[in-house]
DNA sequence: GTTAAACAGGACTATTTTAACCCTATTATC
DNA sequence: GATAATAGGGTTAAAATAGTCCTGTTTAAC
């Protein structure tokens, strides 16, 4: 239970290691896929999760690739997962209602959601910039 | 992502449940299937789990069933959750370290650790007790 | 002491989610 | 026009979760 998925630990490498290269340097996938040794598919699509969020941005053709779409203390944690995995539901019932057979007679639906927000208040409350200022020192 | 098993749910409401009744009242899981609105077989399983850790004690026997095994505000739902999944893992590499096949390589380990612990500290700051009182407050 | 109602738990199956792969555009450089 | 890259749909494979089944053990009641 409560385990980050695999392309959000991807993505978030991959963000490290944009932002590493600078603003501006354009990073093709292989690249990137080589160099912190995963699935050049499976990063793509990481990558383009990543992009219609704006974290990243493209170039397109033969000298494309990606490089970060906003400065490194402008994306946070909260941010990527979002942009990989989608809104965040705690609960089944957070997606849609009738996916609890028990909805109507669930008291601690008010509890669960404040516990998810403080959850994402977490995630949100590091950026990649402080993230990469914790590791190096 | 990050979303709640439901046996997790079904525990947390069972432990609820129980609370309501009192310390000392025996309940089958059938009564507490019937009134919750979950499966028998399910919901046993999880009433095990609770079991083996010391949440709930049971009475086995014609007039057995299960009661609280402590007191509400010494029970917190991160208790529940350990019980139930047993102990938390938000990265794969802390299952085991050869689950992730950059492991030598990640540089954000140590954050995602904290960040685990965060989560942990989170649901533990909530016991029964409190948790009964948010609900009907 | 036999019966019946309950917990205990192993083993299996089904469903859902996640991960991975494949294949075809499209874009832009050379 | 060839090539190297992103964009993305669709399919398959693997893993995790949910749910079921079946057998045993305990104990109150008769
Ligand atoms: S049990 Fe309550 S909180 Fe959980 S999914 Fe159902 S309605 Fe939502
Ligand atoms: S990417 Fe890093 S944190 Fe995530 S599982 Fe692998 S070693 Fe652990």
């Amino acid at each position: 239970m409560l385990q980050v998925s695999r392309k959000f630990e991807y993505g978030l490498h991959a963000v490290t290691y944009l932002a590493t290269k600078g603003l501006g340097r354009v990073v093709t996938v292989k690249e990137m896929a080589d160099e912190l040794g995963f699935s050049q598919e499976f990063l793509s699509k990481a990558m383009q999760s990543l992009k219609r969020a704006g974290i990243a941005a493209s170039v397109q053709g033969v000298k494309g690739g990606y490089m970060l779409g906003k400065s490194t203390d402008a994306i946070t944690v909260a941010d990527i997962a979002i942009a990989i995995e989608g809104e965040p539901h705690l609960v089944r019932c957070g997606v849609k209602a009738d996916r609890c057979e028990i909805f109507s007679s669930c008291h601690h639906r008010g509890y669960m959601n404040t516990l998810q927000h403080k959850i994402q208040v977490l995630l949100a409350a590091t950026t990649i910039h402080s993230l990469l200022k914790e590791v190096a020192g």
